[in-house]
DNA sequence: TGGATGGTGAAGCAAAAACTTCACTATTGA
DNA sequence: TCAATAGTGAAGTTTTTGCTTCACCATCCA
């Protein structure tokens, strides 16, 4: 409920590939039409327009088609469940190393009495 | 440099498998041997121990063997470079946002005058 | 109108991922 | 000492990825 497996799946595996990443980075600037996108890669634009699939499957990413240009941009609220339970682990530690050192602390604390 | 592609590659790869991010939340609450990992999955445990080798080359995980055990802690900073990914992202677009907001804004005001 | 431009769809293919099983080693502890 | 425990290593299998190529359609505009 609170974190969607199957959606930090799609999401995490979206951003592990470069090529969507420069994607993503490039239209966290602005619209990109398909082309725009393809530009800087080195592979065809039906690589790319699989890569785009990937992308939108996994929310990051929405198209429309004006004419015969598809422009897309960022869909920005989906990152926030990927960094969301990124910083969801580290509080879960950050706490824990906290306790141990209070812990240790207070056997430091006995030791001295 | 600021952003290693391949350990990005690596980072969200390891992530983006629910075995995983299952291990990784395990471990975000404390050390653990790589039985106990394998414990509520369903899963040999062979295949547990391959899920550790992607963990450890993603830098998320580390281990070692005391005995016939092995055990596994989470690398604290490890998960840095991909917050940080992500929050330069979000920056990246709320600046673009608030330079259009501005704009938009501007363009009222011009109408209005 | 017709040729460039921008995008789609469907195969097909090689490599990587996610397992399994089986054989095997090194500890541990009764 | 010997069985149970904990982990390793190496194949082998199936599915998923990340491409390519080629044929094709829909605009745009000179």
């Amino acid at each position: 409920m609170f974190h969607d497996a199957a959606q930090l799946d799609r999401m995490f595996q979206a951003l592990a590939d470069p090529a969507r990443r420069g994607m993503v980075e490039r239209l966290s600037r602005g619209p990109a039409s398909v082309s725009e996108l393809a530009n800087p890669l080195s592979m065809s634009l039906s690589a790319v327009m699989q890569h785009l699939q990937v992308l939108e499957a996994s929310g990051l990413v929405r198209s429309q088609k004006v004419g015969r240009t598809r422009t897309c941009h960022i869909e920005p609220h989906a990152l926030g469940q990927a960094e969301r339970w990124i910083t969801d682990r580290r509080l879960s530690w950050e706490r824990r190393l906290d306790r141990l050192g209070a812990f240790l602390a207070e056997q430091q604390a006995d030791d001295g009495a």
